[in-house]
DNA sequence: AAATTGCATATTGCATTCAATTTTTTCGGT
DNA sequence: ACCGAAAAAATTGAATGCAATATGCAATTT
């Protein structure tokens, strides 16, 4: 007994074709509104009926898919109103984030914070766009671990993912860029000086901006009948 | 076309039974840690596995059941700390629902906060436990209405039916019933005020207390191998 | 006597099959 | 040629069957 007993992750057939599922429509590769047929997708997963369905429940569950009754699954559509709803959840549950990490968050963690911090500001001074997405993504995700309530994660998360389906396109002006390094800034400082009210205020804030800008670029579905 | 093209109600199965699984695990008849076999519940609902097996993971998904791979379904334990984590999302998501609810309530509606707010008063005078409950519910429901967000009151629901099988043995002190019913005064009186920031505290300090009572009289889910 | 191994049983995961509903196609009428 | 009805095809919903895995028991060994 060395070690811990040996992590042997099994890999559930329709588990792996939810993600699989997922990641196709958060990056967009399934366009809201399609049609998604189940011989189509067997036939792409090479499976058979059962766990694919299986995993659309669980995606329809989740508000990824429309399930319309003996008409098969859509991938839920987006308007502006969706978005902004979920910008308003989102905007909370950051908030709450944030004021639980300042309780809870560890000198290490605080530490981490800064390390991303200026890693994100080196991707912004290289106006490396990609990378500082991923650094500000890091940001987020760290002081969300840091509020340490795993209810919020998974919700969190949760929005998170929809989110993101709109979001994907979002390219911002380079004065919004510069703003949102600034807002970033100022949470890292509400954040060292224990600030709980002016950084809850900041997240959601920030929050609201982002919403802005992705409603800014947001290109309503065109409502067809079969989009694909 | 005088109407609506027909209230054509199509019950799928596995809604149903995805419906009965939850109203049994949230009102208790399924027991924290109880193991859910596929053959049993085939036979009380009548149906084949498909169905119930596609139920068991959505209800997964929900977070309501844990799903061991190979070795079936149990209903999800709850702890302390689980409890706590869901009221402090609870408390910001009712805080949020009484923000965005100040803003888009109607006068219909704010009257008919006043109706249940006094029917809820009769129901405590006579110590009606059940009925105060009852309209208490209607109540917050009234205001996640008003807020005009249907992501909100979605993710609002699933974590309601969570949390309601924690509180459901919820049996309050006679001070604490007090209490509750001040407060309830308190919300009220913002919400006309159209106090914001006083109405969002009220809310979260209202879920914070909610949430002390639950568990102090929440007792730890033994820890059986095999409960039921 | 306790522990471990091997076998039998039961349960779960997935595939296939059957039934019900919708959509498409075709045919007849105007 | 166009519209509508009816049949055919396709697709989804549910049930059953088969293979893989876990659990329980007994026999053997130390």
């Amino acid at each position: 007994m060395i070690d811990v007993p040996a992590p042997i992750v099994r890999l559930s057939l329709h588990d792996e074709v939810v993600a699989r599922l997922r990641d196709l429509i958060v990056h967009g590769s399934l366009r809201p509104g399609a049609r998604i047929g189940e011989r189509e997708l067997c036939e792409r997963f090479k499976i058979s009926r059962t766990p694919l369905r299986e995993a659309l429940k669980v995606l329809a569950a989740e508000g990824l898919i429309d399930l319309l009754p003996h008409r098969g699954a859509r991938v839920a559509r987006l308007d502006r109103a969706d978005v902004q709803h979920m910008f308003e959840v989102m905007a909370s549950l950051e908030a709450l984030a944030g004021t639980l990490a300042l309780e809870r968050i560890t000198p290490a963690e605080l530490a981490m914070l800064d390390e991303l911090h200026v890693q994100m500001a080196d991707a912004y001074a290289r106006r490396a766009l990609r990378p500082y997405f991923e650094f500000n993504q890091a940001i987020h995700e760290t002081i969300l671990a840091a509020a340490r309530n795993p209810v919020l994660r998974e919700i969190y998360n949760g929005l998170s993912g929809r989110i993101r389906r709109a979001r994907y396109a979002a390219n911002m002006s380079e004065e919004r860029w510069a703003a949102a390094m600034r807002e970033h800034d100022a949470i890292r400082a509400a954040l060292h000086a224990h600030d709980a009210l002016g950084l809850a205020t900041l997240l959601r804030e920030h929050l609201e901006h982002k919403c802005a800008v992705v409603l800014d670029q947001f290109t309503e579905t065109p409502v067809r009948r079969d989009a694909e």
